[in-house]
DNA sequence: CTTGAACCTCAAGTGGCTTGAGGGCGTAGC
DNA sequence: GCTACGCCCTCAAGCCACTTGAGGTTCAAG
């Protein structure tokens, strides 16, 4: 299998599979003439990169998780990172939602006090009211 | 006033300062000895640039908002900045519940059914199960 | 006059790729 | 054999918003 196949076969852009074998995510294949040839591991260890990457799992945190698959590690470890990252996801969208709560009640103020002057007096932007 | 009196005023680091001054975002102060010296109107910007920040404007967003002010547009140009801003936190907030309700699915999942097994074996790794 | 803090410029690093330049390999048709 | 084409190769730079570091200059205090 060349890079190509291997690329659409398991969702991945040529450039980033190369990016990650750059980065020692990926074990560097065989070489024919020059040109990478891959077998029916490489596509399982990518499929896996791939999932982790979509459920935003950060590239060095995908690198102990694939750690982790190739001990053959207890579950307990993968549940464990999928906790950790969980805990992160909703720290951010916590962060997210009082960010939108400033920034909604800005937009508002804006429409009830102050909308019809000029920009630099908007309640909008009136450092200090509301910062993250 | 130094560049080291005003990062302090305005809450900002000074090669912070040094930064948005290289990429247009602050107009270059005077010099003295080849030193910087800053006037009132550079705090008034720099911390309007700092509340834009806080609010995770974008840098080019925070430039467009800087000139509206310069330009002295109504505030209604401020209030449709604000309201795109806010269209994109919900947007992202969406993606993470989403994101959210995928993994916490995924570790109940792991929960109920595989825990015990070997780590390749796990529910949360396998491919193609709640991708993003 | 010396010390030390604050200032200066320029370059590189962060994350996770993408994009581009400039060239090599493999196969199909002529 | 020869060309055309697509796929492959490496290396470098670009994205965002800074931060960090090296190596040198200026200023204010003692």
């Amino acid at each position: 299998m060349r890079i190509g196949v291997l690329a659409k076969a398991a969702g991945v852009s040529v450039p980033t599979i190369r990016y990650y074998e750059s980065i020692g995510l990926l074990t560097p294949p065989a070489r024919q003439g020059g040109q990478r040839v891959y077998g029916g591991e490489a596509f399982k260890a990518l499929s896996l990169i791939r999932h982790c990457r979509e459920l935003d799992f950060s590239i060095d945190e995908t690198r102990d998780i694939l750690a982790s698959v190739q001990r053959r590690l207890p579950c307990s470890d993968t549940k464990t990172f999928a906790e950790k990252h969980l805990g992160s996801i909703r720290k951010k969208i916590a962060e997210l939602r009082a960010l939108e709560a400033t920034v909604a009640a800005l937009v508002s103020g804006c429409e009830t006090t102050c909308c019809g002057s000029a920009a630099p007096d908007c309640v909008i932007l009136q450092p200090g009211c509301g910062a993250a």
